[in-house]
DNA sequence: AATATACTTAGTTCGCGGTTAAGATTTTGGGGGCGGA
């Protein structure tokens, strides 16, 4: 078939499945690649509609088309909009679902054209032995930058979808994120296996966010003082962003005993599921204005009105960051970041990276343990409580180490196959590649400082590693272009109310000794 | 008052013990029939 009929066919199953006559920016150029059976990176700034990059290839394509998502939230979500608009034969498999549900879906997987997993449920033998009887044509990883960024440490399953796509027979694979610096990119190829992904790389910078950084020198008083000066400019949607769950807790408490009128919660990883749904729909339908969360607060909120972002603790990397100012200003109206700096809040990220990984002693103590295993013919615990307990290891830590144990060929199912001189080999190997993503870790936390310490434009300097052009903000720029600031404010009359509320707010905040 | 400390992110479990609700059985109390005073 020739460009011209794949094109005119594109645009029939546009209006056929979605009712759109027309593309956003990067979606038809990657889906015409996907088509011709090409791997593609693309990055697309969120609200851009990557979905549709997939969605639609999917109903073209003979076979089917798998998406690992990494949220459940998102795959019940993403399922369900598409039923309202009556794209059949899309499912998701999680385990949320019944049993028997998920046993019926298994048997008519042949109905399916879309199916959203998790990639844990991609280690599932069953799953992925049914999996590999259909004809699988595309293979999406959503939110890739979760593989270099969750793969290592936290979700190892992510670094197990090279053998997954394998398993398949090699389908097409599509990875799609909204933020991955180069290092990133070449990560997600790299542990993809597929070094020659067309890539498709679109701008990310948000010209619409001002970025204020502010350094307080002072006590940790004075810096909440700073946060509520902030949140009493503004009665606008505000997420707070914070490093420690208990902090979350703490300020919520405070700006409700502080400040009646606004409506405020908290939100982390450790609350309760129905509770987390019940804060996320009470923020989307703006029943509260401000969300003091920890970095669990994010993934999936699109809400277009989102008018500042606040940090209150320091971003483990730029990548983060990006993220979650990202949220800030999706209906295009002008929208705020502020992150407020003091000079010992670096202990906290250091406090977490320090943690996250086996410790040299750990290391050596469970492949002690694993010797003994080994002479007793014993098959290591799948429970990670049974597992806590015999190693006095973070179940974390033992995902991390499992995986790397199976890389180096001395556990496999469970069983532990190895020599005395072997383990004392991969030992030293674990420890060496543990100290490297240590010291990787405290450099990428070190650039999140150094550009705090910016001098020069603050955007320019965050955006310079992802894009070459960055669009010049004329006004609003950053705390460190404050003169244009000043000079537009001052030719500006806005007839906005809310938006020349928060600029008066900017106005105060970035021009010291401008104020009333 | 000086010094130490600061701790995030999600998915999974398909067999089995605990819990609960519904129904069956047993116990208890009341009513009616019967016999004797």
């Amino acid at each position: 078939m020739t460009r011209i009929h794949i094109q005119a066919n594109l645009y029939e199953h546009l209006r056929n499945h979605f009712s759109y006559t027309s593309f956003h920016e990067g979606q038809e150029e990657i889906i015409l690649d996907v088509l011709r059976g090409r791997d593609v990176l693309g990055i697309l700034r969120t609200g851009t509609g990557k979905s549709l990059c997939y969605q639609l290839p999917a109903k073209m394509l003979p076979g089917i088309t798998i998406v690992v998502s990494p949220l459940i939230s998102l795959m019940i979500d993403q399922v369900r909009e598409l039923e309202a608009i009556h794209y059949r034969q899309v499912v998701a498999l999680h385990s949320f679902q019944q049993w028997s549900e998920r046993q019926t879906i298994l048997r008519n997987l042949h109905h399916y054209k879309l199916i959203y997993v998790s990639p844990e449920i991609l280690q599932n033998k069953q799953i992925i032995t049914l999996f590999k009887q259909q004809h699988v044509s595309l293979f999406v990883v959503d939110e890739a930058h979760c593989i270099s960024q969750w793969g290592y440490d936290f979700r190892p399953d992510y670094l197990r979808l090279l053998e997954v796509i394998e398993t398949l027979h090699n389908p097409t694979v599509l990875a799609l994120t909204g933020t991955a610096t180069p290092n990133v990119q070449n990560d997600i190829q790299d542990k993809l296996k597929r070094p020659n992904m067309i890539e498709h790389v679109y701008p990310m910078d948000r010209e619409n966010i001002s970025l204020v950084v502010e350094e307080i020198n002072g006590s940790e008083a004075e810096k909440l003082d700073h946060l509520l000066t902030w949140i009493k400019g503004t009665n606008e949607p505000t997420i707070v962003y914070f490093s420690s769950r208990i902090a979350t807790e703490k300020v919520a408490q405070h700006i409700a005993n502080q400040l009646a009128n606004k409506r405020v919660a908290y939100y982390h990883g450790g609350l309760e599921t129905t509770d987390r749904l019940k804060i996320q729909q009470q923020f989307m339908n703006d029943q509260l204005e401000i969300i003091c969360c920890t970095s669990a607060f994010g993934m999936g909120i699109n809400k277009a009105n989102i008018r500042m972002i606040i940090h209150y603790h320091l971003p483990p990397q730029i990548e983060s960051y990006i993220q979650e100012i990202g949220r800030a200003g999706r209906d295009g109206r002008d929208s705020i970041s502020v992150l407020l700096y003091r000079q010992e809040d670096i202990h906290i990220p250091l406090q977490i990276i320090e943690n996250e990984l086996p410790t040299h002693a750990e290391l050596r103590f469970i492949m002690e343990r694993l010797i003994d295993y080994q002479d007793n013919k014993v098959l290591l615990p799948l429970d990670e409580d049974v597992i806590e307990q015999q190693f006095l290891i973070q179940p974390t830590k033992w995902r991390y180490l499992l995986y790397q144990l199976e890389q180096h060929g001395i556990v496999k199912e469970q069983e532990v196959q190895t020599t005395e001189s072997t383990i004392k080999e991969v030992f030293n190997e674990i420890n060496h590649f543990t100290e490297q993503r240590l010291r990787a870790k405290r450099q990428q936390l070190n650039e999140v400082i150094n550009w705090i310490h910016t001098q020069s434009c603050l955007r320019t300097k965050l955006y310079e590693p992802f894009q070459q052009d960055i669009t010049r903000k004329e006004a609003n720029c950053c705390s460190n272009c404050g003169v244009v600031l000043e000079d537009s404010l001052e030719h500006d009359v806005s007839t906005d109310k809310e938006t020349s509320d928060w600029q008066t707010l900017l106005k105060r905040v970035l021009l010291i000794g401008d104020i009333d």
